[in-house]
DNA sequence: GCTTGACCCTGACGTAAGGTCAGGCCGCAC
DNA sequence: GTGCGGCCTGACCTTACGTCAGGGTCAAGC
């Protein structure tokens, strides 16, 4: 019923030793050991490894899927339905690829260089090209987003890596102090409220209580941005607004 | 005509420190640097950086990287056309896992739980790989090993894929066999035992009943091979060596 | 009953591919 | 002439393991 760590490394395709690691970072324990100390893997440790695989293999870090796979409130179908989403959006990132050797290849035959935007625009930023011009035609010419323009223009693809992780954990935050039933005036959701506008000025440009609350209510509003939020917690989106209005009430009063 | 780091680096999408680095390991020199030290980075310099982002995406290390690109034999058009087959076998791989991810999920909501063999198919691709060495020291040397090596050097990831999948197919009407309480020397069991031994044959090497004999009983003594087995069904290794045994006696007794 | 060899344990150090400062030159703008 | 951003090297930190070293465990075989 239950496995040793040379068999579960010989199922899966790892190391003994990198069992001994996931034991010692605490991501995968074996449900029980023997007399000898030798560790014993049941099933559910192997559902859980099949999942780290997974994970692994789409390029989380050990310490991302294990804050993943912990979440109370995602089982394992849900992770098996997110997996599905995940791979097939790499297959389209890949497939991209293939597009842009083939364009190489093709403008070689033709014997023509590429510059070096286009050789590396597949390795830019592929998602936020749909928004980008709706944000420009809405928001283009003020302050903002002209710092916004210059700041984001230098990122490159680790900084946004780590901004949305950033932003991600954020949001996480403030879905469960919503979950756990604290008010959106409560210091806590305001911290976080707080914590979400001092993410934005560091980012992409200065974003003052008075803009926040605009761009909170916004969130709440236009459909998209519901279903974003939404798709981490229903009402989430409202939340994050009255939270940023009770934060922003909060500062102005302490500014005098 | 030629740019600073921090230029080539929003280009590409990688940080500063990495094209420091990649200078300092060889992997990528600058043709040039300024008065003041400064490097500068031309054309040719870009397409190399193109190409190692490339393999680097593709998972290898920056050392077979640096082989790969100075290997004098392979041109810029080659090594387009090896990307976009790398490409194309990395999706199908994922592929595989999404399709494996279907198959999950399916088995979740029929409610039956999935063997160690079946939750880490796409994951055991090492295994072989780990054997590989072990069993070339085992049986090189023998007519087997080389007709096998002859076949298999040819076999496309699709052969290999299709290889696998009937092997696995076998197994787990083997072990469907022997849940259902028939006995080795059955001629269910015997058939599938013969199903074993012409798909060594078709695939490997031509595996006459007293080699398949052998075989099967070192699977049942390798206690790698048994904890491989033992992950379709406790005790399968046994069942699959008797089988094939009386399998063996059958085909001999019919051959006269 | 004892050895042997495969398997397991922990601990400790090594490695790849960078991240992250620290301290200090350029070079252009104001 | 003095910031300020970009660049330099050097040095240590991090992740996800690999690779021994030293030593216990266990079933098989003599």
């Amino acid at each position: 019923m239950d496995h040793s760590v040379g068999e579960v490394a010989a199922f899966a395709g790892v190391t003994v030793r990198t069992l001994h690691h996931y034991d010692r970072i605490g991501l995968l324990r074996p449900t029980g050991r023997s007399g000898a100390g030798y560790r014993r893997y049941g099933e559910c440790d192997l559902e859980r490894l099949q999942q780290i695989l997974f994970y692994r293999e789409l390029g989380f870090s050990l310490d991302d899927i294990g804050t993943i796979l912990d979440d109370p409130s995602t089982d394992s179908a849900a992770h098996l339905r997110r997996q599905h989403r995940l791979l097939n959006e790499r297959i389209g990132r890949l497939r991209g690829m293939v597009a842009a050797v083939e364009r190489a290849l093709e403008a070689m035959t033709m014997g023509n260089a590429l510059t070096p935007q286009e050789r590396f625009e597949l390795f830019g930023d592929y998602l936020a090209d749909d928004y980008a011009k709706e944000a420009e035609e809405r928001w283009g010419g003020t302050a903002e987003w002209d710092e916004s323009q210059r700041k984001t223009a230098a990122y490159t693809k680790d900084d946004w890596r780590r901004l949305k992780a950033e932003g991600a954990d954020v949001e996480r935050r403030l879905a469960e102090a919503m979950r756990d039933g604290a008010e959106p005036s409560s210091t806590r959701a305001m911290d976080l409220a707080e914590e979400h506008r001092s993410h934005i000025t560091r980012w992409f440009y200065t974003c003052d209580t008075a803009i926040h609350r605009g761009l909170t209510a916004m969130y709440a509003e236009d459909p998209r941005f519901r279903a974003y939020y939404d798709g981490a917690a229903p009402g989430l989106a409202e939340y994050v607004r009255d939270a940023a209005a009770a934060n922003a009430d909060r500062v102005e009063a302490a500014e005098g």
